[in-house]
DNA sequence: AATAGATATATAAAAAATTATATATAAAAC
DNA sequence: GTTTTATATATAATTTTTTATATATCTATT
């Protein structure tokens, strides 16, 4: 899967893989992720696959940089895969609700304490969906080609996010509140 | 992590590797599932850790059963892991926000399909919180040790499980009703 | 009567993802 | 002045997860 981001990524402009890396941290970071490491290695297959192409850029402060540019047949594949439908329901993993799953064999104190502390991260996230978030997404239109219709699927999925936050929060907020009743 | 459910299966009942996936589907399988194939291997590696043990049961009609036990280091190891607070935020990784995400590359009437088709699903879903899931939740903390206890952590798993769908709904109903717009 | 689904375990192979390691320098922060 | 962060690539090793394959029988459905 992550091979269509990056080939989504290259469709807009050619870039290096530590690009690639900060691109998807700024706007798909929220949705799908993927460490330096896994992005070289899938850089290296889908240029051996032939849907991606490099030139090497000499620099003499900094090391080399390995520039990928989509192909022609990169775009195709894209395309194709856009062109399937997706009738899989994502599904979700999270380490906040095993945890709290198993919550039985733990102390209740210090699990009321591990959700306050998950609740304050959520509500920072939130802000950077409506701060940072945004103003990559602003940024970022404005830049590439065609970047104002890109734009509104872009602002669809911050909005998810917006909206991930907003229902964690009031989750976390009810079923902090539960527990406490449940302690006195 | 997947170590842990187990664990916390097994501290509640001895199981096979075949109760413990129909268990997980039942109940971890929204924000925890995995496939038969790595419960197995992922049993032998516990009971190598001494984690569990297990016996054999033979049967006739059946093939032999394998059913594994929790032993005294695998509760401790269970308790540990529960008493170090987890400071990580849970990271989606959702192939529909992905593909929404490149849509500036695709068909904008075959993204719309394809958002409805997701809506559906989550309605599905959203009427299995509120029955299937809840039958088993109910049932099993009548059954399980302690069970009335364990039942206010399984709830609340379940509850975030029906928050998240009527997010979704939400924001797939202002989503399609926004690309409807556009396409107009 | 035939087929599909549930019961039951197990391994091999492949793919995906993480962690660790190595190297090097400029700029910014403290 | 020293440390951290950012820039930049790459591989090795490991872990996690998925897919495929093999085997065997009972029960329920069509």
């Amino acid at each position: 899967m992550l091979k269509y981001i990056l080939l989504g990524f290259l469709r807009l402009q050619p870039s290096t893989g530590y690009d690639l890396h900060t691109h998807m941290e700024a706007s798909t970071g929220h949705f799908w992720h993927a460490k330096l490491s896994q992005i070289y290695t899938t850089l290296k297959k889908l240029e051996a696959e032939n849907l991606i192409w490099s030139e090497v850029e000499e620099q003499d402060d900094r090391p080399d940089k390995r520039i990928y540019h989509i192909t022609e047949q990169g775009q195709t594949a894209l395309e194709n895969w856009l062109g399937q439908p997706n009738t899989d329901m994502d599904q979700l993993k999270s380490t906040m609700l095993l945890r709290l799953f198993l919550s039985g064999f733990a102390d209740l104190e210090s699990v009321i304490t591990e959700l306050k502390l998950q609740k304050a991260m959520h509500e920072k996230q939130l802000q950077l969906y409506r701060t940072k978030s945004q103003q990559v997404i602003d940024d970022a239109s404005q830049s590439a080609p065609d970047g104002d219709y890109h734009k509104i699927f872009w602002d669809a999925t911050r909005n998810f996010g917006e909206h991930y936050e907003i229902m964690v929060i009031a989750w976390l907020t009810e079923t902090i509140e539960m527990l406490t009743n449940v302690k006195e």
